[in-house]
Formats: structure tokens, C-alpha cells, sequence
DNA sequence: CGGTGATCGGTTGTCTGACATCATGCCCCA
DNA sequence: TGGGGCATGATGTCAGACAACCGATCACCG
């Protein structure tokens, strides 16, 4: 029988350490698609948490794809355990984070920024309206002299408040976002591919690089707001995406 | 207060009616980001169904980032509600199928066809052995004789049985697989944009159409065997692909 | 008068126990 | 031997209670 250590630090939520423990548990035990997960009975008793903490808990797994439930009859592991993949796009991460995570040493060179009001576009994928002052932020990250990524990024200019010529664009939007009380929660994205607009090249000599991935993202703030409008172009070459689909 | 005229038909859960019931609410009320939602307590009461049941219904709308929640204070629309996405790329859907959703009526054209021992590459992405036989299918999808998709599908010889030469190819793949027992659940992808293979153009005259967006699926079926190695190149100027992302 | 800590009402998180519903396999009987 | 009822074990739903957390109010004290 398993002990219940998870007195010091509840930290998250209890649901969410019961599921780790019990993939830890099923990873021990080996077990492959079509067998059968503990059920709420075990894992209640196996970690010492109440029936609903456990379900919440088989639940999540569910959510994430690795078991099904059947009524009556019990959780099997689901073939998308066996799939293990890494920083799926389903789970937002910022460009930055995205780079370190790839073991780059993102370096970043601010273009240009700018205030305006808002185009039309971007007044409808901010829900704002129209010329309403937003912050405009050309950045291209580069690593070794290789260009990876080139963005524009329109933020609201309430959401960013103070003098934005003093400010230091090259680092983290979503940290500079985080601090002032509105961190990324969430965000719908469209991806296509697409070559680099001609003035783009043009400016910052960008030719034959070859074909862009561009990431069209709209991000959403924990208290609901649009807080960022972002259009990442991705080197073809460069970068990749990988996400895991569920029927 | 709303009744609970839901007696007749249960269906499909109890949870998944009330949400819809809450959705239908909430838009009634003409809620908006920010606002907060129902309380565990009014939706319990508002739909008489039990508290587990309701908390179970919000807790679906926050995993469709509907609402967000917040410990000893409640739930709140977020803007990600206003963001209706039509197809997430992170729900699996065959080419013919998704196609079809985008108002096509896809055609087919079958490049070729052949059964050959399975390149080291193949072997290691289907996790059989170098040298099994697999069939390789190589297609066009078009409409109004305009090029689409060029595909190439790689199957285990075993997950297709009979000969190969009088069996219609131009149809979904999917469908054929899941005749043989071998439905497709679950897929792991990977996005890249590229050009199409320079052979490629040339044998099939596929120039000048721009940048192409290329996943790689391998997709497993409920048993958790890998079934089929897709690498889909899709015209960058046709095709794009919505995700929602999540922290 | 102003700051500060206690208190309280509202909300979500977790626990406990019970019953309903569903799927399966066994046993008994016709 | 075949079939139906039933025991069993699993998830689904219900009810009630308490804990943890947040925000606002209010009384107290310097």
C-alpha cells in the first residue's frame, strides 16, 4: 500500500498531485492500452483521498487522453498514453519559454515599437474598438546570427501602462503582461504556411530563408481580457510542431 | 427559476446537459467577459441536479476555457468564449473529412501505388521491424482542378489485407482501416512549413503554389498499434489550422 | 481620526456515506 | 443444455457537512 507523504506542500491542487502519482503508478506497473486503470476505490485508498478527490483526479487523466471510462465497467489506459510527446502546441507556452525549452539562448532585436490606433483587424481580434491606442512590437529572435522567428506583437495600451521608449522590449511579453496583474492563461492560435511579406524581407534582408510557419494568436488573460494579438513567423526549417488529436 | 423538463431524455450524460443548459443561460443573460458565472449552489438549484453534478457541468465549461475559476471567489466568463473555434486541429479528423467540413467536395487522384519493405524512417515511426512490408500510397486531393493536398500514406502490410491492386484507393483511408477493425483514435503530429519535395513538383507539375504546411501523423487505433504514417503536405494558401492552447 | 485586526458571508475544495445505473459472469433451474 | 435471474463490482448521482479561501465590513485601539 501506498502512503500518503503529501502532507507538507499541498501546493496544487489535490486532484492534480492524485493524477501524477497515479501515472507514476501505472507506469511502474507497466501497464499498456486496454488495461485496466485502478479504479476510484483503489486510488482513493491507494493515496488516501476521498472517492470524489480520486474521480477528480481519473477525470484529468481522461481529460489528457490516456484512459477512457465505460460505465459499469471500469478506465482503461487509452493508445494516446503510449504517445508521449513534447511541449505540445496545445499547451501554451510563450515564444520565449518556447526557445529556452529548445535549448536556444533566445537573443532578441526590437525592430521597432510603436503607438497608433488600432486597425480595424486588430480592433476585431482585440475586441476593442477601433482606433483605440494599442502598442505595436516588431521583434525578429535570432540565435548565432541565424534568424528564427520574426513578430509582431499589438497589445491594448492600457494593458501596458508607462512610457513605452524606457521600457526594455527585448524580453518576455507574457512576463511584462504577468506583472501588471494580467498573466496568459489561454489563447486561440491559426497556423498556416506562408512566405514572409515582401517588405519584411525587403527591410531586414530576409530572403531565401525559404517558407515561414506563421502563428496568427490571440491570448487571453486569467480575468477573460484579449490582452495580446500576436503574428509569429516561424522559420520552416527551423521550427517545429508537434500536437497530439484525439476523436 | 428554470425547470428541469430534462426527464425524458438523459442521453448523453447529465453533466454535458447541464452545461449546454448553463451556455444557453449565460448567453440569454448576455454575459460577457468577466462577468461572473452561476455558482455552484444557483446551478444546482436553477437545473435540480445535485451540487456534484453542476460543479462537474462548470467544470467541463472551464476546460473549453469558457470560464476560468477561482478559489473562494467563483467562476468567470473569459473572452475565449467569444472566440468560437471551428475544427481544432487538436481533434482528429481524416483529410476526407475535413475537407468535406470545409464545404469541398474533395476528389482524389491516386499517384500511385506499392508494397515494399519499410525504410529504416517508416520502421522507426510505425515501430515495426526494418524490411516488414508496407503498402505506400501516394495522393492528390483537388477540387476544381485546383491541387490541394499531395499526400503519402504508409501502412504495415498486415492492417490491409488482400490484394492491393483491386481495392479503390481514392476513398478514405480511415474508413478502410476501421472496416478492418483497425479505427483510428487517437494521433500524434508534427507541423513544418516547407516546399514540396523538388521531385514532387516536377512529376506532377505542381509549381509556383507556394509555401506548403507538411504534417506527420502517426495514428494509433484503440488497441494502441500504429496504423498509419500520413505525411500530409497542404497548400499554404488554402489551408490553415486553428488550435486552442492552455497553460 | 486613522490604521489594523477580527469577524462574517459567500464561494470553491474535500470528505463521507448512500443509492442508482450499468455490465459481466455465475449459478440454478426448466 | 440453454436461458434467465441474481450477485458482484464498477461508474454515475445525490445529499449533507466541514475546510480553505477571498473580500468586505466593522469594531477596536493607538
Amino acid at each position: 500500500m501506498m502512503s500518503d507523504n503529501r502532507s507538507p506542500r499541498p501546493q496544487r491542487s489535490l486532484p492534480l498531485a492524485v493524477r501524477d502519482d497515479l501515472l507514476r503508478f501505472m507506469d511502474e506497473q507497466q501497464l499498456g492500452p486496454g488495461d485496466q486503470a485502478p479504479t476510484e476505490a483503489q486510488a482513493s485508498q491507494m493515496f488516501g483521498v476521498s472517492r470524489s478527490t480520486a474521480r477528480e483526479a481519473l477525470r484529468l487523466l481522461e481529460q489528457d487522453g490516456v484512459i477512457t471510462v465505460v460505465h459499469g465497467r471500469g478506465r482503461f489506459l487509452s493508445a494516446a498514453g503510449t504517445l508521449r510527446v513534447e511541449r505540445p502546441i496545445s499547451k501554451f507556452e510563450s515564444v520565449t519559454e518556447m526557445l529556452e525549452a529548445l535549448g536556444y539562448e533566445p537573443k532578441s532585436a526590437v525592430l521597432s515599437v510603436e503607438q497608433a490606433p488600432a486597425s480595424a483587424q486588430e480592433a476585431s481580434d482585440l475586441s476593442i474598438a477601433q482606433d483605440d491606442p494599442v502598442i505595436r512590437l516588431f521583434r525578429l529572435r535570432f540565435t548565432d546570427d541565424e534568424a528564427l522567428i520574426y513578430s509582431v506583437d499589438v497589445i491594448p495600451r492600457d494593458f501596458l501602462p508607462g512610457p513605452i521608449a524606457h521600457r526594455d522590449w527585448s524580453g518576455s511579453l507574457t512576463t511584462a503582461l504577468a506583472a501588471q496583474g494580467h498573466a496568459i492563461v489561454s489563447s486561440v492560435a491559426r497556423l498556416r504556411a506562408v512566405n514572409l511579406p515582401r517588405e519584411v524581407e525587403d527591410r531586414y534582408s530576409l530572403h531565401d530563408l525559404g517558407p515561414w510557419l506563421l502563428i496568427e494568436e490571440t491570448c487571453v488573460s486569467r480575468s477573460g481580457q484579449k490582452v495580446l494579438y500576436a503574428q509569429d513567423y516561424h522559420r520552416g526549417d527551423q521550427m517545429a510542431f508537434n500536437v497530439i488529436r484525439r476523436r
